[in-house]
DNA sequence: TGCGGGTATGTCGGAACTGACTTAGGCAGC
DNA sequence: GCTGCCTAAGTCAGTTCCGACATACCCGCA
């Protein structure tokens, strides 16, 4: 993983790394983080391609603006249950959460 | 939904549909519900295929043995985010998870 | 310039989830 | 029988996440 990349993490607020590899993310650290970045990526694509503001999609779904604004900015106090059941109060197909999830 | 598949699910402790809709559960909830499911069963074969106890793979994750028994019983106290973090652990690729949840 | 919709960010009390622990059941091999 | 390993299921205190709210920022339009 580039520093810039990881920079851009630590940025966000995730705290990278551990005692036992400081350098970097662990597989599983990694696949994790990057999970949630293409569900954030995806939710923003599929919450405009329905013509929804965040407003919008919050009350559809019970959640707040707030919430969906951190959803999208992948904020690491939601959760992947959250950003999942987003996905699927748009309307997303479980084959297209594979899709997203496959990164295409 | 049938009946009978409703009624397993509510003796796994899940909270069936609402006062809006008591005699079924809405697209989304299936659909969260059915994901669950698919990764709840993508994870036993998985680790069973690595020849991992519960207890093995609890701790090569930092979880517990019961934990990991509630995951792949589908307890509804399970998040779909340790969920997923177990399957990663596993050393899942996002492929093959996307595979899992495609139902394929 | 002021206004209004959309979005970003921070905080907080309450709800949900977690790991640890315990107990019980099943099923091999002795 | 009993011993060991694996899995299931219950409980609980501590942690994390949630929705709600407040606030600030940006941009288009009058």
């Amino acid at each position: 993983m580039k520093v810039s990349k990881q920079k851009a993490l630590e940025k966000k607020g995730w705290v990278v790394g551990s005692a036992k590899d400081f350098l970097g993310l662990s597989a599983e650290e990694q696949a994790y983080i990057e999970l949630r970045l293409k569900l954030a990526e995806g939710l923003k694509v599929q919450r405009k391609r329905r013509g929804l503001s965040q407003t919008a999609l919050a009350e559809s779904m019970k959640s707040s603006q707030s919430r969906v604004a951190k959803m999208e900015a992948g904020d690491p106090t939601v959760s992947l249950d959250l950003l999942v059941k987003s996905l699927l109060a748009l309307g997303t197909s479980s084959r297209d959460l594979a899709s997203i999830i496959a990164g295409r």
